[in-house]
DNA sequence: CAATAGATTATGCGATCACAAAAACAAGAG
DNA sequence: CTCTTGTTTTTGTGATCGCATAATCTATTG
């Protein structure tokens, strides 16, 4: 396909299959098109991908190896339902690692970094005004990552990556459940003021304003979300 | 192989030989079996382990999935080289995760926890006096996640124990190069202490004890080992 | 109608094959 | 001897096949 370029400039490298499979099932797990419980069976994939089903086969073991997806004693891969229990569990690992990451992002940020952040917190509060859920979880995580993969550490950034990638499937799931009460999230803005502390170099603040963001959107989806 | 037994009484439920064959490479890996920058080829290790390549790309990938491996751009799989930088963050992102467990594990350690968890700090000990790398790793293993277990957070233990699936594989390396003045090691043997402060129920203290077991032991490799 | 037994289908798993790209090796020219 | 060129081997990747078990459907019987 890539191969026997008349000219250089031999384009992208296309990757192999099972990744771009791997890319498309974790972009449907994280915006929520994969309801919980569901049965991920490889056959049924692939003839829906138009490929065979090896590739599939790698990229579902390869969520699961992440605990994005549960193997059920038969092998098959299923998104696991969200009990409180775990909710709550990963909600609290979060407050572990995401607050540590934003302390240490104070360092990372350069003054083109922080233009961009400010820009991504615009485009934040404008898509909760304008109460495209979509639109705001794709700049919440923007803005959250944006800082994290300023705090310069290749393994927290991983670490903070598989817990997304296990509450992710879930918020969309969520806030559809009172998409006329969206301004309950907005309440809960701190991102901005957020900015503003790394801007100043305070990391300890920005730390702890991001664990308040965390633990206040936990707090509303325990009373709010409806589970398992 | 286990099907039509004449009895009842049938054993262990065989597990799938991808899962055997991860079990088995990840003990590799944990133990030092395998040099960095070893390049993990699919078809060798299949002839070696007996079975086809599939079952061991499943395992590779899902390795590589926990960063535990490196892919190489034609794919190929590697163990990565352990830089000084790589190392310094990985242990920083321990000193985030472990002692948040260890303060944790409070909670959830009962008397019989408490008892296994001082046999395990006995052993580890006498290991070190005995000079037995193996052994002190084993134990050391064994003793601290017999704490991070105990903290009940399924989603820290996870995110603990990938860090030491990367980390893991380079200790006994390391611990190689001064296996004479392996009492640099001893010299700092926190874990009876942690055992008391735990039985204690001081949480914090606990905490602290771990920090400084995995600081100090940062800066002896730091100091000694040597890297890349 | 309900429940169970049998058949059919779906599915996970592993082996083998085919192909292309990359790597290793060998041979020949300067 | 060294560099290059051509060949052979290795290796990643994906598809197809076969097997065994699990799940689903069907039909027969009480």
């Amino acid at each position: 396909m890539t191969s026997q370029t008349p000219f250089g400039l031999d384009p992208i490298a296309s990757q192999p299959l099972h990744e771009q499979v791997y890319e498309r099932l974790r972009h449907a797990l994280m915006s929520g098109q994969i309801a919980p419980g569901r049965k991920l069976t490889s056959r049924k994939l692939a003839a829906e991908l138009g490929t065979s089903d090896m590739p599939v086969r790698s990229a579902l073991m390869r969520l699961q190896a992440l605990h994005a997806l549960d193997q059920l004693a038969n092998g098959s891969m299923i998104l696991p339902a969200m009990t409180r229990a775990r909710f709550s569990d990963l909600m609290t690992t979060r407050l572990i690692c995401e607050p540590a990451a934003t302390q240490r992002a104070v360092d990372g940020l350069d003054r083109a970094g922080l233009v961009k952040l400010r820009q991504v917190a615009m485009a934040l509060t404008a898509a909760a005004e304008d109460q495209d859920i979509d639109a705001y979880l794709l700049h919440n995580h923007d803005f959250k990552f944006s800082i994290y993969t300023a705090c310069g550490s290749p393994s927290l950034l991983f670490l903070i990556e598989t817990l997304w990638l296990q509450v992710g499937p879930f918020l969309r799931q969520f806030s559809g459940q009172f998409d006329n009460d969206l301004r309950g999230i907005l309440a809960l803005d701190y991102h901005d003021e957020i900015v503003k502390r790394l801007e100043e170099g305070d990391g300890e603040a920005a730390a702890a304003l991001l664990a308040r963001d965390i633990r206040e959107g936990y707090d509303f989806l325990m009373r709010n979300g409806q589970f398992e």
